[in-house]
DNA sequence: AATTGTTTGTGTTGTTCTGACACAATGATA
DNA sequence: TATCATTGTGTCAGAACAACACAAACAATT
């Protein structure tokens, strides 16, 4: 079954398609310029920047959902994502942005139209290689772009909370989840995964003591390459060694109990 | 608004009261004779045991609709009461079931009947004070119990799934949440909390390192009285400093960077 | 009332982990 | 070749941890 893809059989055929109450929101995650990035967009006719976010067709696991609007948005595919929380507030959902969509696209919609419905959503956070995405607006929206996570104003409807959720949660996940691996390309430097670290923890660090506990996981392979170019003592690459880093998460990368 | 009480009007009316398409699931854990205990009915006409659950009000919150199926099946209200996870798959829920269940009572349902939908399922785990409930069925379940979860067998369509991701959810935020204080009595014993920790952990722990670290945290009181009855040296009776525990918990009771 | 069995409270010890810090090595730039 | 900012490595004292021993308490038995 494939999606529509006109915004017309949107409009006219949502409830055709979609389960009816179930929307979900993706935080797509990146990291660049030592900082994390998320992945936000502008609908038409609308001021405001939102989650990327889309229905969950009839027939269709919500994973399955969730992976299609993230390919959508990104054109990627098997990519780490993991649904964190559930809004389901009554309110939450806000018809009246899509009648206001509609009136000024010179549609009369129908009072019944699926888009006015109450929805809860399902959240879900993605983990992707920022070098490789290209964002690219749908037909509903006009722009699709990477924001700094510390420069996101205020977003529509109840979308800061679920960016701040799903923040929250990787915070939570960063010694149980490939948070890392995810974030980062294949080959990095051991300053830029304590950068990624300080941010996600909001939290400086002690750059000899992240790496010598670092190295004490034994997660990395310290590769023979080192990063020239930049303007002092190059910085050793390294890697994942996934095999061992699968191994140590399942325990917790910090022990407890 | 209130929720229908008799089963006719569920079988007849379930789309003019409820939300469609999402319903939720409630493991309800408590602690006694030093085990886990979940809480499960079974369904008239029904063979297998399920984990309770229900549905939406059509402007209700989630969370509301979880804490009401809560006091539905144990009468307790203010209960900590935590959503895990959704269960989306498309084929997880089984009309079948019910379509057994009206044929059993004689009823014949009509073909589109709120409960042949699709449902996807947000997961809920409860913890409660054992001594403090009383399970009882409803008039859709013929019975309602406490089971030792090492005693559980094969449950009704994808429960036995939502039990384990709950528990393992548990074990995950044992670091995290309150959640000792949640299914201990107010006054309890070291051991028992003792007890609580390693069959949620599943795993043992060495009694004297338990006190001491235990006792590091700052999170617990000790009081004058002393458990007698026991054949053997009468333990001390604690409780928890919930300031102490709230604020501990923030970091994390084991720290981690 | 003394003895016994089992459990609880507390302490010790050696090892590992942690946080705070100093210094040498490196690579581009001046 | 000197400079400068950054990276790699090392040290050291204090905290946390695992493994273990022993005394105190309570009820049941004698």
């Amino acid at each position: 079954m494939q999606v529509p893809n006109q915004l017309s059989a949107f409009i006219q055929e949502g409830d055709k398609w979609f389960l009816p109450s179930v929307s979900l929101d993706c935080v797509i995650l990146g990291f660049h310029d030592n900082q994390l990035k998320v992945l936000l967009l502008k609908l038409k006719h609308s001021a405001v920047w939102a989650l990327p976010g889309g229905f969950v067709l009839k027939e269709e696991d919500t994973e399955t959902a969730a992976a299609r609007v993230l390919k959508e948005r990104t054109g990627l595919q098997d990519i780490f994502l993991q649904q964190f929380h559930v809004f389901g507030a009554p309110n939450r959902s806000d018809g009246s942005i899509h009648r206001k969509g509609f009136l000024k696209s010179g549609i009369e919609p129908s009072p019944d139209n699926f888009l006015f419905q109450r929805f809860i959503s399902i959240g879900y956070y993605a983990l992707v290689d920022f070098a490789h995405v290209t964002p690219f607006p749908d037909e509903n929206s006009s722009e699709c772009v990477w924001k700094d996570i510390h420069e996101i104003g205020s977003l529509m409807m109840d979308h800061n909370e679920i960016l701040d959720k799903a923040l929250e949660t990787v915070r939570l996940q960063l010694n149980h989840q490939p948070i890392g691996y995810n974030l980062l390309p294949q080959k990095f430097t051991m300053p830029e995964l304590q950068t990624l670290y300080e941010t996600i923890l909001d939290k400086q660090l002690d750059r000899r003591n992240f790496h010598r506990k670092m190295n004490a996981f034994g997660i990395l392979k310290r590769l023979k390459e080192t990063r020239k170019g930049g303007a002092h003592r190059a910085p050793f690459l390294y890697s994942f060694d996934m095999r061992k880093y699968q191994k140590a998460l399942k325990q917790g990368l910090n022990g407890g109990w």
